[in-house]
DNA sequence: CTGTACCTTCCATTACACTGGAAGGTCAAG
DNA sequence: CTTGACCTTCCAGTGTAATGGAAGGTACAG
């Protein structure tokens, strides 16, 4: 299979599957006579778990760790947990600083809503801030 | 005031403050004979207010407008009222994307938890994913 | 022979807010 | 006279995941 059919497949570009490559998420592939790429049809199926783990928010650099586990014949099952887990506390660390900086806003936000701009001093630039 | 005296007291670094001028944040600072920036004291005021739009978590294009509408002689309150309901509104986007990520996440931590690591599919790379 | 649809590499760019470093000027103290 | 702490400009890089485009090679149809 052509780059351009495989991505096609994939759901993504030829531009990003040079880009995966480069990043070494896909292994360098193959190439015919005339210099193309010529991949496999289970790279259909690695690019599927690609993005997977990239609708699971996980860097590309991540899923490159779990490939090269995976590549090197070994279950990399303990290491998806392990990253699943710091996944969960990040995600709930960026929820909270979101919630947080919500409140802030909407506290700023009312105070715009119900003060009274003749109250404003230039110097402080905005009441509201 | 030169720039680094400007800089420690409002919490910041030289750079910083020239990076702000460059980004118009801060107006080009007159100059002494030797070509230092002469600040005035009301330069930390101004640093404070940003400082402030910061953690509101407006951007620095947006801070700049503010400062651009004030700096005009007029109040920028109006503007400042939407700039805040659009980004509450942002927010709870962003907020609403991350819960829903964290619940997929959750589920996949919740298989890599549970399943038998002797079940996976080395084509699948992973079983979790 | 030409058009077109591919493919190749390499370099630059996007958004965001800085940060680092080079190369050099200025000023007061010791 | 040198050391050290400042200051100046300008260029480049950080991290993320691509995307855009130039310049050129290849393959096949009409």
């Amino acid at each position: 299979m052509r780059i351009g059919e495989v991505a096609t497949a994939a759901g993504l570009t030829a531009k990003t599957l040079r880009f995966y490559e480069d990043r070494e998420l896909l292994p360098p592939a193959p190439r015919t006579a005339n210099g193309y790429r010529a991949y496999r049809a289970e790279t259909v199926t690695r690019l599927d778990f690609i993005r997977r783990s990239r609708s699971a928010g996980l860097t590309l650099a991540q899923i490159r760790d779990i490939l090269r586990i995976r590549d090197a014949g070994q279950a990399p099952c303990v290491h998806v947990r392990d990253l699943l887990t710091r996944q969960l506390s990040d995600l709930d660390s960026q929820i909270a600083e979101l919630v947080a900086l919500r409140s802030t806003v909407a506290q700023f936000h009312d105070a715009a809503t119900e003060a009274d701009p003749a109250a404003c001093d230039p110097e402080r630039i905005c009441s509201y801030l």
